[in-house]
DNA sequence: CGTATAATTGAGGCGAGTCAAATGCCGTGG
DNA sequence: CCACGGCATTTGACTCGCCTCAATTATACG
């Protein structure tokens, strides 16, 4: 259950300021500035670390501040007045958080680990879009980004089979955790089956007995339950139904 | 079956650029454009019109050209190779066509009902907005507003049983329509319930026992297949699980 | 009026969800 | 070091509802 314990604690700016040996900013907004611009970016930045399953901001809250992922991974979640949780997203370090937020959050963001991230106030991120050009432009790309994947995440919900649907899950992380330049054998996944489940539309038990079918198969192996090797990424895709990936 | 006749006409350019007058301007990505700015659009525009059912353009397809739709209706889709089909939107009059794509066109396009298009040349759109600065950034909101929408649509998807899919499909079409400006009493639903099936991850079956069965709670009238009336909204959106809407 | 397509309705099976229990994994505290 | 408790995961049994297959009705078009 995730903690609403709100103890993000601001730490000082020389921590994570190094800008210009970030390993994350390539895949980040900021890699649209050259090295002359980053103090313009370092001089309205601050960082938050999370604990795990701690609540950056909730769906519906006022949004003040846009964040950077640097570290760990964050759930994206749209919530139901009765419970029930679709999560649209799970971030890895270089994305942003509030490509399409305006003036409230419109989803849930909490840390599936813990993570760090570059936080910054709206309006001086606005302000300083507005000096460099390129800011903007690549904010619009990674949105453009985000339509993509949410499009893909729309076929795997609405069309593919609860086999499918895992099989791709674990084809697509595979390939972004390889984009990320992290390890991806074992994959590790950190997040937790009923996170899973609540991505794919399923429920927990059809996400584990899935998890278990595939094992079975000889398609994966699960030496714990958080790391998943991919045996046989071929035959992973016929089964996702999807020659992509 | 969707036709594959490519005879879409371009008709003299005098046809469809009164822009000044154009009624749907105000919902297009040229609501950016003064009217001193208007003739440097005008200049690059094409016009398309296309018969019900006629592909504009298919997935996998190398892009050339963007569009804005003007009158009638588009449908997004994609495909698996098996012919599953998941609907990713329904786009009505001043819907931007290529928010996403890059050098291919990711989705196919085709028309529900026959419809009118301004077409550009891809390169060329690209060049006006390095002109023009607000074109970019209401490309940029309009990008937003769509992954919003796919955002909803991830959850109707995924966490929203039959009955409750089909009312907030009622509620979000009744919605749009009226930010259109288009009579929505009784509203007027042009898509087949195949289209709509595939836009919720149902079969046609299950839809039309669904509009069936909210007909007889007294929630909806059905004079015909494509028009529905919302009875009472209030309890329709308490079907569809949710206050908003 | 006749045909083709769309929509509705019906009957039945299967599979994902529900409910429930067991196992495994950690971290805490005795 | 071990016992305990909480949580995540797995597994089992069963139900119900959506999908499948099939037939009928309605609608549009020639």
């Amino acid at each position: 259950m995730p903690s609403l314990v709100y103890s993000r604690k601001a730490f000082p700016r020389e921590a994570c300021n190094a800008c210009q040996g970030c390993e994350t900013r390539r895949m980040a907004l900021c890699a649209a500035l050259g090295p002359d611009e980053l103090p313009d970016l370092e001089r309205i930045m601050g960082s938050t670390r999370l604990d795990a399953n701690q609540v950056l901001f909730e769906e519906g809250s006022p949004r003040r501040r846009a964040y950077t992922l640097t570290s760990g991974m964050v759930r994206l979640s749209l919530a139901l007045p009765d419970g029930r949780r679709q999560i649209t997203g799970f971030l890895m370090p270089g994305d942003y958080l509030g490509l399409a937020d305006d003036d409230t959050y419109l989803q849930t963001a909490e840390a599936v680990v813990p993570s760090t991230l570059c936080s910054f106030s709206v309006a001086e991120m606005d302000a300083l879009m507005e000096r460099h050009g390129h800011l903007k432009d690549r904010l619009h790309e990674m949105t453009r980004q985000a339509l993509r994947q949410a499009r893909e995440s729309q076929m795997i919900l609405g069309r593919l089979a609860p086999s499918e649907k895992v099989a791709s899950f674990l084809l697509v992380m595979a390939a972004r955790a390889a984009e990320h330049g992290l390890a991806d054998d074992p994959l590790h996944l950190p997040m937790t089956r009923t996170d899973i489940a609540d991505y794919l539309g399923l429920t927990i038990e059809t996400v584990s007995r899935t998890f278990t079918k595939l094992k079975s198969q000889g398609l994966i192996r699960l030496p714990e339950p958080h790391s998943v090797e991919i045996v046989d990424k071929r035959l992973l895709a016929a089964v996702a139904g999807i020659g992509n990936y």
